[in-house]
DNA sequence: TTTTATTGTAGCACTAAGTGCTATAAAAAC
DNA sequence: GTTTTTATAGCACTTAGTGCTACAATAAAA
């Protein structure tokens, strides 16, 4: 998956939209298409990301707005973030915890 | 909850930070505290944030990183979602979309 | 207008994530 | 050295998440 590519089809398809050929329906799916893929990670990973940012269990599971046990296991490994909790780590591994604010 | 007293807490603890008074793990305690409430929204609600964004359930659900089906039963009232799917529900709520690319 | 394709509704069934709780260990603060 | 905070480990339960199916409603194309 080519980002560059994507990000040409993504532009392209805010130019066709600015200029009236495309209407927004349309391009909302263009941009789904060029979402960026959602990173699974390891145990250890999140928990990489979690002490690089150095705030506790408690404190990360307050930004993403689960339990200090789903943290827990998260990190142990027991148990695996599903979807839209793995969209929320990418968020924070790739834009900081401030985008949680 | 007032939150422009939470603001003046938090600005106040970033000053104690920037001065050195205060540590990171500190501070990012504090912003916790401030973190602004995660709102539940209704079934209908929940439709009315996707319509006003004219997406359809699928490039919703893409943004979200979940699944279709589990956005039709938000919708329907049959499942409610959890916290970190609420989390990123009040994110396009009061951000838009685009905080997720 | 009729057909076709997209989008949304409704319900069934299953699995695993999410959650709370407890006890213990490790680390940090005092 | 003591206390407090933070993290680990495991148990048990509930329900969200997911897929699949069939059908209805809407929109687009013929």
């Amino acid at each position: 998956m080519n980002k560059s590519i994507l990000d040409v089809i993504h532009s392209s398809a805010e130019d066709l939209h600015a200029a009236g050929v495309m209407d927004l329906a349309t391009l909302r799916e263009f941009d789904a298409l060029c979402l960026p893929p959602v990173e699974k990670y390891t145990a250890s990973q999140i928990k990489s990301i979690r002490t690089h940012i150095k705030v506790s269990q408690g404190v990360f599971a307050a930004y993403l707005n689960t339990s200090i046990s789903t943290v827990q296991k998260w990190e142990q490994g027991t148990k695996k973030p599903n979807g839209p909790s793995l969209k929320l780590l990418n968020l924070v591994a790739k834009k900081g915890l401030d985008v949680l604010a």
